[in-house]
DNA sequence: CATGAATGAGGATTCATTCAT
DNA sequence: AATGAATGAATCCTCATTCAT
């Protein structure tokens, strides 16, 4: 939604907002992030995502060609996103333990700040990743955040602030998980254990948590 | 499903299966488990659930209400099902390392062998557990193994082996997230990474890093 | 329902209600008077006849065939119950404007004690008569209240009282008219009028109304 | 559904009639005008009504909702046009006997060229009007006739020809209910009279006496 | 006589998609 | 490019009725 240039944006603001296509295109796909976030694949519709951008349902066709083509856009779109974000990270030049600490911070802080990420992911999973395995542009997308991670692991090794032969797909996954299971999960878990897992202390308390998992795992 | 009496079970095999209402309401929750975890809430056809287990549509509409109600007995009948696994686990007779280690193989052994329940957890949440508040059942329904886990912390505090201080739920989460995330993202992962997570070396790799990770997080 | 001989009713009293066919067979259909009049024909269930007279679905279809033999049965009741009821009415002697005031009266207060009547009347008219036209049973059973209508006519007119030559099926239908329109249509007139036609008072006007009409269209 | 133009149905007369909706639409009441008439709430078929019009099931619940919205459809356009045939009706500059006359005999007219009236109205009484509660629309349409008849009523009281004090909702009733009953029950009072009050001669004899039944009331 | 599980044929409604304008 | 009416194939659900016990 936001990867369109600033410059296109600003012509058009206040006038006429017709016949401009990748606004056009733009604004379904936005709207497509939420309702395919919110209700997932099957529960999506068509006609809740037109409505929502104020578009033709014919448009939709037009630009994506159908609910499939949508939603490859969009689960196409928040890994462009979020690989996006990881770049912006730099963690070659710093200490090996406040890198992984970064490291650590920037994902919790992804995925409280992008819910839909989150809901997106637990989509094309529980479709066994059917549309991703088609998406050759997200399957080429590598993740930058795992070069750091190795990057930092070696280093940290090498200074013996962590211990040797951590396998960096291996951490970050676990990283992933710690975030991740929490935040798509509260809502079972805070009603199971009767306690506001979304509640600011909570969800702070378990930032920290996962830095001090992750920390004490690397410890020599 | 298979809670039934085996006895009962052969006594109708080969022969006659008709006017069985127990029967007839265990294959339509297995069938609805199988459908339900394997499309989600709003992908599972009732159709197909009638097809699957060989009964006539009505009857499920008799059992169950409708699809809502069938839904909820799929996802009550996996609460208890765990629950009914967990209370078997007997940690407070062994030593706190080793229980410890006991229950992070359990939680991760369920999850192995019970696709079914981290699917319906997944369609659960992407629900924001609609059906899960409803259910006083469930909600009812308390973890044994927090109790055991908050026991064993605090024998381990006391022995020297774990640090004090710790939070039982946060440590169940951890463990569950650690598990959980692993099985039920692996689609993406896997396509992402270009590595087959569903792999047995991954797999046992993963269950050993999770009872690394736990420790390690527990160690004084 | 209150056909049944007063005897049976008290033999079976207090004790066992199982295995009275007569009495089990006067439930349902009391079960569906009451269902036909308040749904219709096509809006009546047989699951909520069965329901509300505590028995089996089964018992229904062995004493009345299905639903639309005891419809019929109902029909039939119904117009059973009305000519029993006229048959207590005795005109032939008395003064025949008392005669005529007794008659509508006594159709109006039939009408609104017996709401099913009308309402099972509209049911049947609605279908185009097509139960009631099988019915040898109903065609037969002479209104006793034609024959005692065209004896006061007679009478009335030979004493001066009433003007000649009133057809009496025509008075019949004006009094059946004005006495059945009102209690049927009320809810939707009431509506129009924004007025409350189901009031104590305006039941009572509509009574004297009848029998203003009635006489003021007899007078010579 | 005839309200159209003559020129615009011309226009579509044999040739294409695709793409035009207010056609569509008229298409679709019209049919369910006809269904609900026959057929009751319950009765009708939204298949039928489609069948029919001749139009995709789709439509229908595309322009009214549903089979609720499309029977309030049926319901106000039956109302709408009976207050337009009234308001063609001009009392006021006739003598009051003539004029009340007149009033008669076009209620009777109206609900003999109108059969589905009647027939809709006594569908929705025997649903307790509760379609018609919810439609502003018709309860604010006021009945002309009711405020024509007040002023005759006054008049012919002022000119000695009526008796005074007539209460114009109860005659107006009573018109109504003479001609209505008439009309609804014919099914089931000819079969039990075994007289065809369907006959041209029965139905001509029945208006007279409408307007006599009236006027008798009325007279001083 | 009595029970309630079982059935097949519909019933209303919804969906993604296409077509005419 | 854009609109919204139109479509046919499902989808969930309900009904009267029958069958096994």
């Amino acid at each position: 939604m936001d990867d369109k240039p600033v410059a296109a944006r600003l012509t058009k603001a206040g006038g006429e907002r017709k016949r401009d296509p990748e606004r056009t295109a733009a604004t379904i796909l936005a709207a497509a992030v939420h309702e395919f976030s919110q209700k997932g694949y099957d529960g999506a519709r068509v006609d809740a995502i037109a409505r929502r951008a104020r578009i033709n349902k014919r448009m939709l066709y037009h630009y994506f060609g159908g609910k499939a083509g949508l939603y490859l856009a969009v689960l196409e779109g928040r890994y462009a996103a979020i690989r996006s974000a990881e770049r912006l990270l730099d963690l070659t030049h710093r200490e090996p333990v406040e890198a992984m600490r970064s490291l650590v911070e920037f994902t919790w802080t992804y995925f409280l700040d992008h819910p839909e990420f989150l809901a997106i992911l637990a989509v094309e999973n529980q479709q066994k990743a059917r549309f991703l395995k088609q998406s050759d542009r997200v399957v080429q997308l590598n993740s930058p955040l795992i070069d750091a991670l190795r990057e930092v692991l070696a280093r940290g090794a090498a200074a013996g602030r962590f211990k040797p032969g951590v396998d960096a797909v291996q951490l970050y996954i676990s990283i992933a998980s710690l975030g991740s299971f929490y935040l798509s999960n509260s809502w079972t878990l805070s009603t199971i254990f009767r306690r506001d897992l979304f509640s600011e202390d909570e969800i702070a308390a378990w930032g920290s948590h996962i830095v001090d998992m992750v920390l004490a795992f690397l410890r020599p």
